[in-house]
DNA sequence: CATGCTGCATTTAATTATTTAATACATAAA
DNA sequence: TTTATGTATTAAATAATTAAATGCAGCATG
């Protein structure tokens, strides 16, 4: 019932490491000095040396610390195994509420999540308070989580949103210079576009893909945080809707191909007015088709 | 060690209250119609009824529950007085970091927090991983967090997702129908400002409060969660950086209000473009106070 | 026989306790 | 004077613990 000591652990090895760059009889650094090679606090290192000097592996006296010998692979401590990590509990989140189809207004136990994902529960509490911020979920009166979205009206603010985003990041494209990353980017999509055309009978999977790329690098001209913060879930939900509405997959494909290249040319021409224009036309395509994966969801 | 049983208390005395309505001898609902009436699960539940029948209120066997007599007040349970809670959180944390002028990268304790704030560590951690969404703050390798605004890039770019926002918001007043509450709202904030006008050489620091309720009509038209998320600690930020910065305030607030006056007449005029155009003047000018009011603080 | 209530058992959530780690401060050595 | 160490204090992460919620089986009642 306690933290666990992996952060003194890894402090350790990586000590030990260290260690094995001096020569044998060469004077070890001060605590503070150690301390700032690891990245740890002194306790941790005054741990570590007790350690070194009970193995033997060095002589500590006062401020007198002597490497005694050569560290070998067995005077290292094990860890606990990483597991998958909490860095990218939210991809892992997201596709599971999308994979399984979790309905709107689900109760969400931590319990179970922290199992099926293997974080601590700590961080699942977290990572929902987070996502509290985007409306996605919300605290239930009796204690515990519940999943709020994807309603219908979720669909339709979430896409309104990323309109007015994405109409701006088209806006900023536009006005560019000519030597920022981004044309290069223009240019290799629409040849990218163009060769997915012509493969389209067999190969119109692969625009899922392509999609996410070209968002991407419109958005990317814009350097903002709060945006940036969206464009990761908005994203994430997009794509992943995609993906399973397989109806008219072909032809909604084909049409959107065009529509990024409609996009890709009025940017080229350094239209702004038309970029815009082709953007929203875009959007308004992306909008039914999000509603009308939902309408599908809710009849299955 | 464990959770409060206020939840237990609350409810005890709600059920004393609902025995009150009832008459002496009265048959007392069945279990589940209990949780019903007071919230919570039917454990709690039976644990009220324990209690009831060791006071001799009620008799209970089987299913056969009576009223034996009317509730007193020295029959309720004392509840651990309830503190400001979590409830304004947010505002007061914001209030706390701009008021007392909390610089960029302070190391925020949670301990002390939830001293300062009277608020469990849990809760605090909760409402930290959430401001964390809108890059407030984040964790520190070491553990704990990170106060990380206000920056100037921090500022620039909320000033400019501000931007973004109220003139996606402008742009909605101007095409919202005649009988919106907007248009009553803007005529009243009208007789407002033109009377603030008159009275500026002595009542020009009362401009602050008007600025934020325009603000807020303004916005109150787009209905949309992420929106409307931000823009509450947006308003907060603005409005409390423009209550310390008194440099010239009355020039600026005489300045501001026929900037307003400006988008009042287009949107009113129904020429959303001029409207647009007089908000992003005005958001101009917003911007600069804010960075400037900033370098006064990095100077101090 | 169906419906709904209660008793019991299991699971989950909130919160404290405990251990690890970080930090602050005093003291001693260089 | 500067820098390192020793010691004490405080904070953070996490398991243990209790409160509460939930699920299910059996029983009473109409």
């Amino acid at each position: 019932m306690a933290r666990s000591d992996t952060r003194y652990r890894e402090a350790y090895n990586r000590i030990l490491s260290f260690c094995d760059t001096l020569p044998v009889e060469a004077t070890i650094p001060s605590e503070t000095r150690l301390a700032e090679i690891a990245g740890v606090s002194r306790t941790i290192i005054r741990r570590c040396l007790s350690r070194l000097q009970d193995l033997g592996l060095i002589s500590w006296e006062g401020r007198d610390k002597r490497l005694l010998r050569k560290p070998q692979d067995e005077d290292r401590i094990a860890l606990p195994d990483a597991g998958p990590g909490k860095s990218d509990l939210e991809q892992r989140f997201l596709d599971w509420i999308l994979r399984f189809d979790v309905p709107a207004n689900t109760p969400l136990s931590v319990a179970e999540l922290s199992r099926t994902f293997e974080v601590p529960q700590h961080d699942l509490k977290e990572f929902l308070a987070g996502l509290s911020r985007f409306g996605l979920v919300s605290r239930r009166p009796q204690g515990g989580w519940m999943l709020l979205g994807f309603t219908k009206d979720y669909a339709i603010e979430l896409s309104d949103f990323r309109s007015l985003l994405e109409a701006n990041a088209v806006s900023q494209v536009a006005e560019a210079p000519v030597d920022h990353p981004v044309w290069q980017g223009l240019s290799r999509l629409r040849q990218d576009h163009l060769a997915l055309k012509a493969a389209i009978e067999t190969d119109f999977h692969e625009f899922s893909k392509l999609d996410e790329r070209f968002h991407q690098t419109i958005n990317s001209v814009v350097r903002n945080r709060f945006i940036a913060e969206f464009q990761k879930v908005i994203s994430l939900i997009f794509h992943y809707h995609y993906m399973w509405d397989k109806t008219e997959e072909k032809i909604r494909n084909e049409a959107a191909i065009d529509e990024h290249l409609a996009i890709i040319d009025a940017l080229e021409a350094r239209d702004a007015d038309a970029a815009r224009a082709a953007t929203q036309r875009h959007l308004r395509t992306s909008k039914t088709t999000l509603l009308s994966s939902l309408r599908l969801h809710d009849l299955g």
